[in-house]
DNA sequence: ATAAGTACATACATTTTTGTAAGTATCAAA
DNA sequence: TTTGATACTTACAAAAATGTATGTACTTAT
């Protein structure tokens, strides 16, 4: 149902872009995203998978399931409310799943979906690619920074 | 100068953790972002990258040089104003570069650093698995809403 | 008895992000 | 001559994200 059909763009205008969707019917192809196109609702989508918190959320949830609270400590200046939140924008997503024992005081597990694991994959990537490109960043805005005042 | 050391967690949490960090010398292994930490610059570079518009300029750059109008009709939904910032922080990021032709009317190209190349992959990967589970993701969604409703 | 831990929800305030509209200087087409 | 294209900037306004504080209902430690 979803219809990002809005851009008349085709997306035979990325060059490499006959490679990717093979073996998929043509029924599913058609019901792909297309992040280009204002109106798709895979961009609500990325905006949880890449929002302040989730990235963080899914990167710890990848290394195994975690108590509420064991995910707030481990993931600096993270409100309660906002973890509450992107956990449930995940788990309405389909990416994380939530386990709540029927005890007091309360004891809920959350952990990655088989969805979620993939997508945990490609953002850990970039997250710790990010981690050990910071020498090089920080080299980059340094020679800026001179470049401008004294050059 | 990147001091994440606010978060007195060793990085040896991570299971996998000692893989990763061969070959570095370890004065630059200390200089390494550390994104669970509150206070880290690593966790602005995260911000720019992963920002509403700035997933999509790296998305579209990787295909090749655009100049900003061109952007700007293949990225449905951006505003001027939101794309020459989006362009700017990753330009102070080393990830993009601007190389304006003195002419007018004006024409400036934006490109891809190295470093800009290498995250451009990271994004791409990620963007492009959301927009192939697009379908699966609106299933899970579907399945839940009858769930609550008849369930 | 008091404080802290558990996993949240809710109201309210503040901060941040994003959008809209207008302006700049110049050229070319209608 | 008016319009449109180019690549922006700036001021202002609206929308969204985030934080703070509080409450819940019960247990354990002090």
């Amino acid at each position: 149902m979803s219809k990002c059909e809005q851009s008349a763009k085709p997306r035979s205008q990325r060059p490499d872009g006959a490679a990717n969707d093979r073996m998929l019917p043509l029924a599913e192809r058609l019901r792909q995203g297309d992040l280009l196109a204002a109106a798709c609702p895979s961009r609500d989508v990325l905006k949880h998978v890449t929002s302040r918190w989730g990235v963080l959320v899914l990167m710890v949830l990848g290394t195994g399931t975690h108590r509420f609270s064991a995910l707030r400590r481990k993931i600096g200046g993270v409100s309660e409310r906002m973890l509450a939140q992107t956990l449930q924008w995940l788990e309405a997503d389909g990416m994380v799943a939530r386990l709540a024992h029927d005890v007091v005081p309360p004891h809920v597990e959350y952990s990655l979906t088989p969805l979620g694991e993939a997508v945990a994959v490609h953002v850990t990537a970039l997250a710790e690619w990010i981690e050990r490109a910071m020498p090089a960043i920080e080299a980059h805005r340094r020679a800026k920074a001179t470049e401008t005042s004294a050059g």
